[in-house]
DNA sequence: CGTAAAATATAACGCCGTTACAGCTTCTCC
DNA sequence: GGAGAAGCTGTAACGGCGTTATATTTTACG
């Protein structure tokens, strides 16, 4: 049982190199192995023999992808306040979509299909739980805390997904708009008031 | 130079129905044009006769779609209260996604590459300028016009995309939850004082 | 009926993902 | 050091895909 060789390692880097770079170029409908193979100097079976298949090897870049992406969210100062925490926060996390557009993309549409959860995604997604369980402990939160964690995700995702999809520029306001947007209505001020309730405005 | 026959609309329906059904079966990737013509009965060359090539034929489907929905949106009933109806506009968006998941997920994914824009597709998106003109006109919106559109056209695709990924269930709080804080934050209430000026939080 | 054009089918090309199979490298153990 | 096993990589092929040149049928109209 010979360990793995250090020319192995080189070969899947080179690999998941070229997989990244063409993924950023073309997208996920238009990879192709051969492409892969063609960029890397490598032949299809070797891609084979190291991740499997096609959604193997696209799901080992998105994992590497996904732990890119929690560094770079851990990496952010957190401010002593949770409220500022949020804020930055979600500018951590639109910023990371705006930089690699194509795998955030990318992202979304593999865990669509995808039955087994990929642990770096569901790291990313504890960074955010997180950030609002301190706002909770502090009582700075209006709605329980899963309610406000999907709310907060989904208007975070829904900005950083259009700005990735070129439907809204970078720098639009509306990030900051909708970010304070959330913020402002799913906390409280620190020692303020109960929120007045709002007006009930059920779904028909 | 016959016209059309009677005949040929029936093959391009039937070209188009089962496209439509294998596009919500199987999603976009794994659409097959040989799989398409196997269950409408027709061979290859029909297809690219009538609709150019597989982007062609996917255009049209959702062009079909686009319509659809706007015809959906169109019937709700618009309360005379802008904001109000902004309300219902965001019910209306959202439970369209609910009803036809992976076609608003390929909604968004065909306008990506996509150069040329959609007629329905704008004109999707004109309802929504629409309603927020209505506020607008009143005096209820806060931010400019276009910040507005775009802080609520966000929000609602993140809410929408995450229920048509599965992420979040049709009837999460969270839905009302964003819908209302993005209504509070853009509308001041009918004659209402100026909404006090918020902290301000610059991005980094 | 005859003819021109539209609608459809046949058959093929090249690319893709994938895989049996064989050769090579590298490590382990004696 | 040498034999052998196990991992690593290349060769060649299969079936399916999107697409198209070409041929055939069907339709509409004079």
């Amino acid at each position: 049982m010979p360990a793995p060789s250090h020319a192995t390692e080189a070969t899947r880097r080179a690999i998941l190199d070229a997989t990244a770079e063409l993924l950023a170029e073309a997208g996920a409908e238009r990879l192709s192995i051969r492409e892969v193979c063609a960029r890397a100097g490598v032949t299809a079976p070797t891609v084979y023999h190291h991740f499997g298949d096609k959604d193997g090897l696209v799901l080992k870049v998105l994992e590497d992808s996904f732990t890119a992406f929690v560094q770079t969210v851990d990496a952010l100062d957190k401010p002593r306040d949770p409220i500022e925490a949020l804020a930055r926060a979600w500018d951590g996390y639109v910023a990371y979509g705006v930089a690699h557009p194509m795998h955030y993309r990318i992202m979304f549409l593999l865990r669509l299909a995808r039955a087994t959860p990929i642990p770096a995604a569901t790291a990313a997604f504890q960074r955010l739980v997180d950030v609002l369980s301190a706002a909770e402990a502090e009582g700075l939160l209006v709605p329980p805390l899963e309610d406000a964690c999907k709310a907060f995700w989904s208007a975070m995702h829904g900005v950083t997904s259009l700005i990735a999809a070129g439907h809204l520029t970078p720098d639009t306001p509306a990030s900051a708009l909708v970010r304070d947007a959330v913020i402002a209505h799913i906390t409280r001020p620190r020692g303020g008031a109960r929120r007045p309730a709002k007006k009930k405005r059920s779904k028909p």
